[in-house]
DNA sequence: ACTCCATGTAAGCGACGCTTACTTTAGGGT
DNA sequence: ACCCTAAAGTAAGCGTCGCTTACATGGAGT
């Protein structure tokens, strides 16, 4: 008994989380089963629910810390920049995000069925926002929503279409210089006429 | 037996579609199960299965069906109108039509594993961008192309985060008119420096 | 050393996607 | 009019799923 398995795993709770997200990677959201992630994570098929009341739980905090992942990214990718080179870093960074981890990034925007249930979920889409929404600080407030959301919808678009495979059936062979090019004028037309 | 449901249904694979978007429409695509669709049409739940290889194959029917309404609601919203004003109205009408048909729409550009598995799924579907193509007619092949797909991104991720109720939660009470002073700039934007 | 309770397991329920084997019926050729 | 066939339906069942219930285990605190 000394070599088997201990009992208690002793921190299952973020084990699954890790083991949902690698399949999710792996196979995708569909085909996950809460089932295998036990499996994977060497429990048994009930454990689970002692650490989350069901398998959307789970995915919502997969599905967070994407967010803080993605927002992690998006700071790095910016940081040291002028603001207008900063926001067109950001918004590669963003599109590479979905590319490199599109499964997770369809669990993150993808249909949750009430996603304000998961209210620490939709803490993490905010604190993502915020740092584009700070972009436009200098703006008032009716004004630099909309123009954050208008940002904000252009690079989750085109990531979609990037992980869906449509930039590449309408633009053949799509590289980073195209991406870039079709960001820049975006983002040019959001930071034009702006006092930095 | 006379008064009693006929052996054969008549048209039951048009009778399943319907049937499966209605559901969707009501309890969106997580919920909705093959049995479910079956007891809808009244008939067995191996039924079905004479008409279509499995789920996903009655999926990409209704996501086909969603394509043709969506192009045939932008044709429409843009009838009669000046280029650029037809552009505009296109992309609201594109962006209402999500707003209506949130699961429909989800389902359409939700993860398909592998939509290219079924052509006439991306026929439709390059039918609809052909429409925004041609706004872009005059440019050459791989401008065209960045454009097109640049607009596309926008109203697309405008759509979702419509239908995610995002646009609400950073832009209370988001009206048509908010729609628009989003849209418009975009819209400018992509049509500017244009000889129509 | 003992007890408590968080954390694990085993077994089972109903629903699911899908398959197999069988039954029914519409419709055309003689 | 009458088969005969093939399309189109059904019944039953397999394996898997999410989730629940009842029970087993063992580490932490006294």
């Amino acid at each position: 008994m000394s070599t088997s398995q201990p009992f208690h795993h002793g921190d299952l709770k973020v084990a699954l989380a890790r083991c949902a997200a690698d399949l999710i990677e792996q196979s995708g959201i569909e085909a996950l089963s809460l089932r295998a992630v036990a499996r994977e994570a060497g429990v048994s098929t009930a454990a689970p629910y002692r650490h989350y009341a069901n398998k959307e739980a789970l995915l919502a905090e997969v599905a967070r810390q994407g967010f803080v992942q993605l927002r992690d990214d998006l700071v790095e990718a910016g940081a040291g920049l002028e603001p207008r080179p900063e926001l067109l870093a950001q918004c590669l960074g963003y599109v590479h995000f979905a590319q490199h981890h599109p499964a997770l990034y369809r669990l993150m925007f993808g249909s949750f069925p009430d996603k304000d249930r998961y209210r620490e979920l939709t803490d993490a889409g905010d604190r993502l926002f915020a740092i584009l929404n700070a972009r436009f600080s200098h703006l008032g407030g009716r004004q630099r929503a909309a123009r954050a959301i208008g940002c904000w919808a252009f690079v989750h678009g085109l990531a979609l279409l990037a992980i869906d495979n449509q930039l590449n059936r309408h633009l053949p062979d799509t590289d980073e210089a195209d991406l870039l090019d079709i960001l820049r004028p975006m983002v040019e037309n959001y930071t034009r006429a702006v006092s930095y």
